[in-house]
DNA sequence: AATGCGTGGCT
DNA sequence: TAGCCAAGCAT
């Protein structure tokens, strides 16, 4: 507990003054914690605005459509989230009665909300005292105890829940829980932490044997899928070609133009050779390069684009492939992963 | 248990 | 600059 006071001690007086923190509405907890994931705060924020704005209860929010939320999240990435989000505020709605639950019991079985956000929201809405364990979390308990376990093994996982459930305030769940999160982001940062003016620096296992840096410690690494695109820009009469992308691969449910995917740089006469263009095209296939290869680099990825105009579609085909017209100016209607948005935003000076 | 899922800032 | 990381979760 002599850890915790301290804790808060640092918390009152160096936190920051953020709209999810004035409140205990379970429903704008879930907003702001649900965008935080993976995200940073400067980033999540317009976003937090925007829906707590056009959704101020969970009500409204699940009375909205997927391309509604899919429209307002586009830019944030981890699409996914927002669809599930969607699907949570239906079963809130029709189990709960439209009251969003407070306990963690309940949380824990909502589809997006895993062990973080249960804790999250029951601990600032309710004071329920259940330890959060994130990012900052394993980051602070790795270097204060100086436990080298590594933090995304399970072993580790429950290793570092245990130590942060022990550590937590009873009395007081809510503000230890921000001030753990808080002081990870603040002063027990990633990289160039604060240590010479932190409070923990003569406890401090880390610090005081000098692997600040060696800690925490994460298994790595994924490799890196390379993709290639040609996107097709079809326009005609004001309107322009556009489809809706599938639910397994990345950018689920979102929006994007015909495309043609190579697993290796594909020349634009290479692209008429390997691809038979005979059912796209009622006239000859008239193609021209609009980008230049565009790098997109993602967590998991790296995704060359290459924008092309081509004229002479055939309309059948279109149809078939669930291919549908809209007007230029409705396209940002739609919502977009951010490399065709910037793309399209640029092209037409739209936005 | 391991992998997929976006975007942007930092070094 | 290429890689790491950010208020994680689902499968």
């Amino acid at each position: 507990m002599i850890f915790s006071n301290e804790l808060i001690n640092w918390y009152r007086i160096n936190k920051r003054d953020l709209p999810w923190r004035n409140t205990t509405d379970a429903y704008l907890i879930w907003l702001s914690e649900i965008i935080l994931q993976q995200t940073r705060v400067e980033q999540g924020m317009p976003y937090f605005l925007r829906f707590s704005e056009q959704y101020p209860t969970v009500k409204n929010f699940a009375a909205a459509s997927e391309d509604d939320i899919l429209r307002m999240w586009q830019g944030l990435g981890y699409y996914s989230r927002g669809r599930n989000m969607l699907k949570t505020a239906k079963v809130i709605e029709q189990s709960f009665n439209g009251i969003f639950p407070t306990a963690y019991a309940d949380l824990i079985k909502l589809t997006g909300i895993g062990e973080y956000t249960a804790a999250a929201i029951s601990s600032f809405s309710v004071n329920e005292a259940k330890a959060v364990v994130d990012g900052n979390v394993y980051r602070l308990l790795a270097r204060y105890f100086g436990i080298d376990t590594p933090i995304n093994t399970g072993k580790g996982k429950k290793q570092f829940q245990e130590i942060a459930d022990e550590l937590i305030n009873p009395a007081n769940a809510a503000e230890h829980n921000q001030a753990m999160i808080e002081f990870g982001a603040l002063q027990c940062k990633p990289k160039n932490p604060n240590c010479e003016q932190c409070p923990f620096i003569t406890s401090c296992f880390a610090y005081q044997h000098k692997k600040v840096n060696e800690l925490p410690v994460k298994l790595k690494k994924l490799k890196i899928r390379e993709r290639y695109f040609y996107f097709f820009l079809a326009i005609k009469e004001g309107q322009i070609l556009i489809k809706r992308r599938g639910n397994e691969d990345i950018w689920a449910g979102l929006h994007d133009l015909p495309s043609i995917e190579f697993i290796e740089q594909t020349s634009l006469d290479q692209l008429f050779v390997d691809q038979n263009f005979q059912d796209w095209f009622s006239g000859d296939p008239i193609i021209h390069s609009v980008s230049d290869q565009i790098k997109h680099i993602l967590t998991h990825q790296r995704i060359y684009a290459r924008f092309v105009h081509i004229e002479h579609i055939n309309p059948e085909f279109t149809q078939e492939n669930g291919w549908f017209w809209v007007n230029i100016d409705d396209v940002s209607q739609f919502g977009q992963p951010k490399l065709i948005f910037e793309f399209l935003k640029n092209f037409f000076k739209l936005y």
